[in-house]
DNA sequence: GTCTATATTACGATAGAC
DNA sequence: GTCTATCGTAATATAGAC
């Protein structure tokens, strides 16, 4: 059972804070001052709850992995046509790049400075690698058009979805929703990648 | 008249140097102690040729910048209808980008820490409005899509194109040569965005 | 133009009282 | 759990010799 509300850190209320500061000035432009500063407690405070900054790292990365790495379990990922597959993985993607929107920020930012960034990078490789597997398939099925890489249509394709984070802030009231935007996604990337049925594509050589 | 190469540092080429370190460790993450080992000079012999850090983010955005904005300025942006404006922009920017990598890859980085930081958030957001007043246009013209917002399809092209810094290597053997990549990009987004003449669209409502 | 040496400040982290 | 005080280190930048 969850406690009532406490006027007192845990671990996880000190990483919402830690993490949106980490957006806001980069990773290494936050000093721990600046951190206790947005926390409204003292620095020595804060080394009560985490080890030191780089913890907060960890601890931010690995709920941006573990939000991306289910995605490949659920079962839209697994079964199915593989062009049903990915497209099914870049909504996804999409969906809990908003959901988990400071979290995955941070992951998409690391530079690779520490221990904790170079893990971070290696871990978000294997899910691209993983992803860029299911669109070999896809192509292989040619239910791709044939006239962009699959190598370079990947990178493309998660470049556009990755830069939602540039822009996106939930809760604004006119602003699109994350069902909106990750149809809007989809739809735009895939009308462009896909050439079966969207397209009837007159000019296909296979 | 170019002098033949110097073994001594110009403020040009010390940015070069820099740019190269600012982009692997981050800005905020590069130290003058970085900066000096990988120019192979002392600290102290930086000072002699530039004011400071900050003075070496500065010149390397405003060559990106002048490079972006430059853009804007030939016939090819200026001339014909607003689809062949907005696809001539997006083509060159992703040349740009490319031809001036290490430059935009910086400038596309920076987090707002600093006076020089706020000023090159500042710039590049006119830069991106003038191409969403040139997306708008199309959109007004029947050119586009009706069923992807505007504003988010800019934002998606962009998203896109920007993300090519992620990857993108030049001189590499085997791999996506400058042109190559332009037009997969272009290709990859306009299949997406344009409504004519590559796909009929029976549902268009307008 | 480049160097060594150093001033000065900021940072991450700890000690120990309450 | 939070604080003040402080340690040791690393940062930006300058002084002055060669």
């Amino acid at each position: 059972m969850t406690m009532v509300k406490r006027d007192t850190y845990t671990p996880e209320s000190l990483l919402a804070v830690a993490v949106e500061v980490f957006n806001e000035r980069g990773y290494d432009g936050t000093s721990m001052e600046h951190l206790s500063r947005a926390a409204g407690i003292s620095k020595s405070s804060i080394y009560h709850h985490v080890k030191g900054k780089e913890e907060l790292l960890r601890r931010a990365i690995s709920r941006a992995l573990d939000g991306l790495f289910g995605i490949l379990q659920e079962p839209g990922a697994r079964e199915g046509l593989s062009i049903e597959q990915l497209e099914y993985v870049a909504r996804r993607t999409a969906e809990v790049l908003m959901e988990e929107l400071p979290y995955v920020t941070l992951l998409l930012r690391v530079r690779g400075n520490t221990d904790t960034e170079r893990w971070a990078m290696e871990r978000r490789r294997e899910f691209d690698h993983q992803v860029a597997d299911l669109l070999k398939r896809a192509a292989a099925d040619g239910d791709l058009r044939a006239d962009v890489d699959a190598r370079l249509a990947t990178r493309l394709l998660f470049g556009m979805i990755n830069s939602i984070v540039e822009w996106y802030r939930p809760g604004r009231g006119g602003a699109a929703g994350v069902d909106e935007v990750a149809e809007a996604v989809v739809r735009t990337a895939f009308a462009g990648l896909r050439v079966t049925p969207l397209e009837p594509d007159p000019n296909d050589r296979s």
